[in-house]
DNA sequence: CCTATTATTTATCATTTGTAAAATTTTTCT
DNA sequence: AGAAAAATTTTACAAATGATAAATAATAGG
């Protein structure tokens, strides 16, 4: 997926307001295991998923909790930076080798002041990032173990295979022997 | 508390910007009991809450889950709405009598993209409503229902009074006869 | 103030989920 | 291919939660 179409699917811009974003722009790859973000830290950078996968947890206490998988086409940011300059919750760490996209929140909270179209592009990022955390909430919130796990298979069959089932057990929100139950279940 | 507060709460504006903005902004009023959204509706109106306290539902199956309160000084969307044009899957109740601040989502996106101030307000706007939800869905996968209930209590002590055990209980995740439970431990 | 209604708590039992450990399967490395 | 390591599943039991119904408490209307 190139940048132009990443860019272009949050919100359409105007050529001119599309080169200057794209100036601070820049492709980056790191290996499966690198960490993105680190929860201690504020890092004012927002990533696009160009290829790959990549997770972000919590430390809950002695193990860790996975609340969000991305995949390609998506973006990576640890909301509390971008968006107050504060610590987050999260870890992000990939789970395979990624090609990312990487672009300065500083540098385009500048851009936001600057050019109208790149400010409403800001405002259609957030108000989607906005729409895609609410439903993460219901759908944690109104639908049962079973049915996430029926709908993780479904959209991303392919994480499914290739991400440690503790890991998901976890985004699911119980153990992994109840996930493994579950597994025999709908087997 | 005013208009004017709520605005610059969100995002300073220069004082021709919040003009412009307040002009579409009028104070309206209704009864406890009255429904602000309806899940099968789409109704691109953003309300501030001046006076009183909210909840938004969703319909499961037969009975109802509360996902959310809304208090004073805090703005009531229904996100899809408001960011998709598309249905939502809430009601919004009054849970008392309120006074409101209504203002037409139409027209706010028309100003938009004529004012790069009231474009960036709205950028903040999503991204403060960005922030408020995955806190939500943090202290949903990380906190235990006794915990919530504790900060609840904490946070919105007259809400807790106010509102009926079984919507506390069901924004929680559990049933009314383990809200009970979990009242009788920490008493 | 009393009664009817509604809301909340308590009790009992069934079901679900978790914990810990063992068994099995899959993956990795030589 | 075969051994060692890691990941997943299964088992047995304990703990937590839900469902239902009964008991108690709180609220509203006359």
């Amino acid at each position: 997926m190139t940048i132009d179409e990443i860019l272009d699917n949050i919100h359409p811009l105007p050529a001119a307001s599309k080169q200057t974003i794209k100036q601070y722009i820049t492709a980056v790859s790191y290996p499966r295991g690198h960490i993105l973000f680190q929860a201690d830290r504020i890092k004012m950078t927002v990533y696009f998923i160009k290829k790959g996968f990549v997770r972000a947890y919590a430390h809950q206490g002695d193990h860790e909790v996975t609340f969000w998988f991305g995949k390609e086409g998506e973006p990576v940011i640890s909301m509390k930076s971008y968006v107050e300059s504060q610590k987050g919750y999260e870890d992000v760490e990939l789970l395979e080798d990624c090609e990312l996209y990487e672009l300065n929140a500083t540098d385009l909270q500048r851009l936001f002041q600057e050019d109208i179209h790149i400010a409403n592009w800001g405002r259609r990022f957030a108000e989607q990032e906005l729409i895609r955390t609410e439903e993460r909430l219901i759908s944690r919130q109104f639908r049962t173990a079973t049915d996430r796990y029926k709908e993780l298979l479904k959209e991303n069959p392919d994480l499914v295979q290739r991400v440690a089932l503790g890991h998901i057990a976890s985004y699911l929100g119980i153990t992994q022997v109840s996930l493994s139950r579950i597994r025999a279940e709908i087997r």
